[in-house]
DNA sequence: CCAGACTCTCGACGTTTGTCAAGCGATTAC
DNA sequence: GTAATCGCTTGACAAACGTCGAGAGTCTGG
């Protein structure tokens, strides 16, 4: 890997056309696969769907931990970059932080993604 | 990364139900970040979108190597990740491999990660 | 049959990644 | 004010990944 990772531009808006609208520049691969990234661990995954299932109210790190067998600080670890590819966002209430999904940032990868979707 | 990695079934149907149906299993989420990790690479994204420019005739690797810039043998390593989760099709002609998108595996893929979509 | 072209596989290397333990800040509860 | 809870950051280590060079098969064309 002798490129450079220079971490995910959050301000961009999430991304270009779609993959199959012809080849793509450099730059937006990259963008693409740093966001697909963020998503391509299984317990990125578990962490997803158990943030989704909780969409109306949010959940917290402490609930995540348990829930996919490792620590807190893995977790938060996970979460940041979810967070950082703007797949979650995280709202801090009291001691504890409320993930909920970012339904924009999951569409959005979608739709780079899949010629014939959306 | 003390978890094993069982290699991609691709014999499987692709996936499951969407991510946003609820708790995912632990076997389902690792199918999927798999997937994902196959596409989870600038040079596997930018080969993605090459492959699919080309749909109707297919693309060889020798083509392919230096629309991207590396090695032969790094393509061929990439396009094997990208067959073996079931994203593209490679078939043999003469002393040229000519690989086509699966449309069927980008379309599962995108069906799982958007809960809005399709 | 032999030389050439195309593709894949195999080792080897440096980098990145996932995991945990430990520690720090911030906030709440008593 | 003090203790406890929650979350994040850091440092360290092992595993996995991307890259290349070299070599082995396969097929075509003379």
């Amino acid at each position: 890997m002798p490129k450079a990772l220079p971490v995910l531009d959050t301000t961009a808006p999430v991304c270009c056309s779609p993959l199959a609208a012809g080849p793509i520049a450099e730059a937006d691969a990259l963008q693409i696969a740093l966001r697909l990234k963020a998503l391509a661990d299984p317990i990125r995954v578990r962490l997803m769907s158990l943030i989704l299932a909780e969409a109306q109210t949010g959940v917290c790190t402490c609930d995540l931990a348990p829930a996919v067998g490792v620590t807190e600080a893995t977790v938060s670890h996970h979460l940041k970059q979810l967070r950082d590819a703007g797949l979650v966002e995280g709202t801090r209430k009291g001691t504890n932080t409320y993930y909920r999904p970012n339904a924009e940032g999951l569409g959005a990868l979608c739709r780079v993604i899949d010629p014939a979707c959306c």
